[in-house]
DNA sequence: GCCGTTCTGGAACGTGTGTTCAAAATAATT
DNA sequence: AATTATTTTGAACACACGTTCCAGAACGGC
C-alpha cells in the first residue's frame, strides 16, 4: 500500500529560526507579560494566525524563545570554555562575552534572568528551566575549574563547584545591572574584580 | 470669627503605615503587574475605594511602597555599615542580613532588584528610583571602604569606588538568585568568597 | 487549471483589568 | 440625637488582552 505522507501544496514563507531568534529579542526586551500580541506579530513580521499555526498560543512561543535563547547561551559557553588558554583568561572572556551580550542594544539583560524574576514563581516550568539552566552552567564552570586545578592553574584547595557557583551569581548580577543601571566599563571591572577570588 | 478647622468624624480604621509595609511584601512577592488590584485589596485587608482615596490608583500604591522599602534598606545598611567592627565582619554581615531578607518566606528577592527587572525599562520614574538607589548604596559601601583603607583594614591601592560597586553587583544576582534557584547557605557561601576582592 | 495549503484581515468572543460613580452603612464627636 | 467623615458595596465603564472563527486571496505541486 502507498500512501503519499507529505504533500506540499504551499511552504511556508517565513524562516521559522529567524523568526525564534526575533521572538528571544523581543521578549528579552520587553519580557513575556508586557510583550502583547499585536507586538509579537509586528516584531516578527509573521501574522497572526500564522503564529497560532506554527508556535501555538503564547505560552508556547515564549517556551520555544526561551529554550533557543538557552541553547544558544549553553553552546557559547562551552565554547569559550573548550577554547585553549590560562582559567583567567577563559573566564575574562566568559564574562566579557556575557556583558557584551546583556548591553547590546540599550541593555536589556539576559532572557533567562529576566524571566526567572518576573515568571518563575507562578510558573513551575519556568522554575525548573531556571533550576537545569543554572545547573548546566555551574556544572560547565565547575568543570573547567577542576581542570584548571590538574594543570596547576589553580590552588588545589580551592572548591570548583563553590566557584562556580559564585560566577554564576556574578553573571546574574551582571544582568540586572545591565539592564537597570550599570554600562558595559562598569561591569567588566567588576569582572575583573571577581576573578581575585582564584588567588 | 471661630472657625472649626479640624473635626474626627470618624477615623481613619487602618494604620496606613501596616498597610504600606503589607503592600511592600505583595509587590516583592508578586510583582507589580500580575497583582490585580483584587488581590492587593484582599492581601492589605483595606477596601477598594478606601485604598484609593488614602493612596491613589495602583501606580501610587506602589510607588509609595517602593519608597518605604528602599528606606528601609538604605536604612537598616547604613545602620549595620556604621556598627562597630572589623571591615570584613562589617560586610559579612551586610550580606548575611540581604540574603536573609531576600530568602525569607519562600525566596522572594529584593523588591527594588525585581522592579528593575519588570519596569525600568518602560517606566522612567522606576529607572531614576533604581539609578538613585544604585548610587546610594554604591556611595555607602565605598565610604566604609574608605574609612577601612585610613584605619589599615584595606590596602591603598585598592579602589573603594569600583570595589562599592562590584559588591552592590553581587547584591543583585544574589537577590535573583535567591528568587529562582538558590538557598541561603550557597549564598553565604558566595558572600565570603567574594571578600577575597579586598586582599 | 485544479487542489490543498498557507497567508491575510476583519470580526467577534470571553475575560480580566484598573478605575469611577453613587448610595448605603458605620462610627466617633458634639 | 445630630453631624460629619470614613467605610463598604454594587454597579458600571472603558479598555486591552489572548484567542478563535471565517472568508477570500495567494501560492506551489500535480
Amino acid at each position: 500500500m502507498i500512501v503519499q505522507i507529505y504533500v506540499v501544496a504551499r511552504p511556508k514563507e517565513f524562516d521559522q529560526d529567524a523568526v525564534l531568534n526575533r521572538a528571544v529579542e523581543l521578549f528579552r526586551q520587553r519580557g513575556f507579560r508586557s510583550a502583547s500580541f499585536g507586538e509579537i506579530t509586528e516584531a516578527l513580521g509573521v501574522g497572526r494566525q500564522s503564529l497560532y499555526d506554527t508556535f501555538g498560543d503564547k505560552d508556547a512561543l515564549f517556551h520555544a524563545a526561551l529554550k533557543r535563547y538557552r541553547e544558544r547561551g549553553i553552546a557559547d559557553m562551552r565554547h569559550i570554555l573548550e577554547a585553549p588558554g590560562t582559567l583567567r583568561e577563559t573566564l575574562i572572556r566568559v564574562f566579557d562575552a556575557a556583558i557584551r551580550a546583556h548591553c547590546e542594544g540599550e541593555g536589556y539583560g539576559c532572557l533567562m534572568a529576566n524571566s526567572m524574576v518576573e515568571m518563575c514563581k507562578e510558573d513551575a516550568a519556568i522554575r525548573a528551566a531556571a533550576v537545569e539552566h543554572a545547573r548546566e552552567v555551574e556544572g560547565m564552570l565547575a568543570a573547567r575549574l577542576g581542570r584548571a586545578q590538574l594543570e596547576g592553574d589553580l590552588a588545589p584547595d580551592k572548591d570548583p563547584v563553590a566557584l562556580a557557583r559564585y560566577f554564576h551569581h556574578m553573571l546574574v548580577g551582571f544582568s540586572v545591572a545591565a539592564r537597570a543601571f550599570e554600562n558595559s566599563d562598569v561591569l567588566r571591572t567588576s569582572a575583573r574584580l571577581s576573578l581575585r577570588t582564584l588567588d
